[in-house]
DNA sequence: TTGTAGGCGTTATCAC
DNA sequence: GTGATAACGCCTACAA
C-alpha cells in the first residue's frame, strides 16, 4: 500500500502538495488537485490512521464495550448508535467482555489507543475504573454505573419506568399486577423495582416480585395472588414468561397481559405482538453527541415509552 | 499520558534502554531493567499502539463484521473466538453492518488500519470484495462466502446439516418431517435445504420445505401432510414455532418435534429444551488459529453436533 | 500556488 | 550494557 510521500512522488509533487489534495484545503491548484486526486484513487492510496492519531494524539475511534450475557438489547442499541456517529466521521467498534477484569482489560486498550470515547455498559454495577483510566479516556456509562471521576451516566429514569408500567396497566383495570424481574442488585433493575412497588403502593395495590421463570412455581403463583397482568424487567423475560404460559394453556392477553421493556428488534421480531416500553435511543444518541461537543449530557425526554401491542388488554 | 522518551528521561536512561527493559530482551542489566519496570508502572507509562504499527506495518487487531439483523448468534459465536484471539494478544473488534455497502466501507477501513485478520460473516451471499483490500487483509469468511482473491471461507458441511437432521429424526421415528427455513437464497440454507431433500427422498419421505411464519397456515400445513417433526434452519426458527405451536395448543414434543440450529446460548437460556444442531465452534477456532499460523485452515470435524433435549421424541 | 522541515512514539540498527 | 540515530506515514507551520 502505498504513502502520501509516494503518492507525491508518482505525481511528481511534493508531500505538502497531495496533503492540501486530499483534505481539499486552500491554496492549491484546481488543476493539481484533481490529478492528484485522480491518481490516488488509481492507485488505490488509503491514509495511514495510525500516523495521523500519533500526529493528533486522538484516534476516530469510539469504542463500546457490552456484556456477553443477554446482549441482544445493547447490540441493537449499538447498531443504532453507531449509525449517528458516523455522520461524524467515528468509528464504532464494539467488545465484548465477560467480567469486570476483561472489562477494565478493555477500558486500558482503549486508553492507549486514545479511543475518542468509551461507551460502556459495564458488566457490574458500580465498578471502581482507576485514575490513570479516566485520566485520558472520556467515559459514558449507560445502564449500569460506574464509579470513578468524570464519569457520565446517562440512564432513562428507571424508578419513573416501573411507576410508568404500573400506572398503565392500572388504567387498563388490572389491580393484581406481578413484577418478574433478576435476582442481581443491579441499578435498574433495583430502580424499576423500586418505581413498581411505590406506584402500586399509591394505587392501594399489592406489590408482588419475583425472579422465578419456574414454570409451576410461576403458574402458581399467578392464581394464588390472582394475578392479571405481569411487568417483566425486559424483554427476554417477557418472552421466557410467554413461553411458560401458553406451555400451561394460559392465554395471552386473554387471561394474562404481560409488558416487557426494551422494545427490543431482534426480540420483537420473534414475537412482533409483545407490548413493551421502548428505550429512549433518540435521547440517548442526542447526549453523547452533546457530550462529544463539550457539553454535560443533559438531555430532554429521556424517558422510556410505552408501544402498546397485542400482549396488554383492557380488563 | 508519558511517552518511553520521557520515561527514559525519568529513569536517566536512553530510550533504547527502556525499550530492552519494556520488551524483556538481553543486554540489559537486571538492576537497571527492575528500575525502569517499577517506575513505568508507577507513572501509568503506555506504549501507544499506534506507533508500533506504524513501525512494524502491522496492529493487533483482528476485525470482525457481523449483520446487525439477527445477531445473537454472531455475537455468541465471536465472544467465543475472541477469548481463544485473546491468547496469541490479539484482541477483537467488532463491527455491524446493515448491508453491503456498509460491509465494503467497514473491511476498507481494516484494510487501511493494517487489521491483522478480518473475521466477516457477510450480509448477503457472495458479496465481490476488491483486490485493493484482499491485497492487503487477509479475510476469513464465516457462514456465507465471498467473492475474492485468497479469501478463506470455514464453513461446516452444510448439506450434511440437513441430511444429519433428517436422519436423527428419522431414528426416531418420524416420518413427516417439515423444514422450514428462509426464502432469501444464501449460502447456508440453500446447502441444508438440498441435504434435507436428498436424505428425505433416498429415505423414501416426502419432502415438505415452508418458509412461512404464519400461525394459521403453519398449523393447516402441520395437519394436512400429519407431519410430526419440524427441522428449523435456526433456533430463532424453533423459537418462533415452538411460540406459534404452543398457541395454538399444539403440544411440543407430544404432538410435534421441534429440532433448531445453532446452539445459541443467548436463545438457549430463553428455552433450555430446545433440540438443536451445535455450530463447530472449536473447529472453526483451531481453522483460525491455522490460518494465523499460515496454514490453509483445513480442520477436522467441522461438523454440527446434535444436542438432544426435550423437544424431541421417540414415536 | 508549491516545497521543505520538524515532530508524533515506537522499534531497529548501529556504534561505543 | 548502554546510547545515539534513523526510520514508519502523516500533519502543520513556515519558507519560497
Amino acid at each position: 500500500m502505498i504513502s502520501s510521500l509516494e503518492l507525491a512522488r508518482r505525481c511528481g509533487v511534493s508531500q505538502g502538495t497531495v496533503d492540501r489534495a486530499l483534505h481539499d484545503r486552500t491554496g492549491i491548484n484546481p488543476r493539481t488537485r484533481n490529478r492528484i486526486l485522480r491518481l490516488a484513487r488509481q492507485q488505490g492510496y488509503r491514509p495511514h490512521p495510525a500516523a495521523r492519531e500519533l500526529i493528533t494524539g486522538q484516534s476516530q475511534i469510539v469504542g463500546a464495550v457490552v456484556p456477553t450475557v443477554n446482549n441482544i438489547f445493547f447490540m441493537d442499541l449499538f447498531h443504532e448508535l453507531g449509525s449517528r456517529l458516523a455522520e461524524r466521521k467515528l468509528r464504532l467498534q464494539v467488545s465484548p467482555v465477560r467480567d469486570p477484569a476483561d472489562f477494565l482489560a478493555v477500558l486500558e486498550d482503549f486508553a492507549a489507543r486514545r479511543v475518542r470515547l468509551g461507551l460502556v455498559v459495564p458488566p457490574e454495577d458500580y465498578i471502581q475504573i482507576p485514575g490513570a483510566i479516566t485520566g485520558c479516556l472520556p467515559l459514558i456509562s449507560l445502564i449500569s454505573p460506574c464509579r470513578g471521576k468524570g464519569i457520565h451516566f446517562i440512564s432513562a429514569d428507571e424508578e419513573k419506568t416501573g411507576r410508568e408500567a404500573v400506572r398503565h396497566l392500572y388504567n387498563r383495570g388490572h389491580r393484581h399486577i406481578l413484577h418478574l424481574t433478576y435476582e442481581r442488585r443491579a441499578y435498574a433493575i433495583m430502580a424499576r423495582a423500586r418505581g413498581y412497588k411505590r406506584q402500586t403502593r399509591e394505587l392501594g395495590l399489592n406489590a408482588r416480585i419475583t425472579t422465578t421463570l419456574h414454570q409451576k412455581q410461576l403458574i402458581s403463583l399467578l392464581k394464588k395472588e390472582r394475578i392479571t397482568a405481569i411487568f417483566c424487567h425486559n424483554d427476554w423475560l417477557a418472552l421466557t414468561v410467554l413461553l411458560s404460559l401458553s406451555k400451561s394453556g394460559i392465554r395471552v392477553p386473554e387471561d394474562v397481559s404481560v409488558l416487557g421493556v426494551d422494545n427490543s428488534p431482534t426480540l420483537m421480531a420473534l414475537h412482533p405482538g409483545l407490548t413493551t416500553m421502548a428505550y429512549p435511543v433518540g435521547a440517548v444518541g442526542r447526549a453523547i453527541a452533546d457530550i462529544l461537543d463539550g457539553g454535560n449530557g443533559q438531555a430532554q425526554e429521556m424517558e422510556y415509552q410505552i408501544m402498546e401491542r397485542a400482549t396488554v388488554r383492557n380488563l
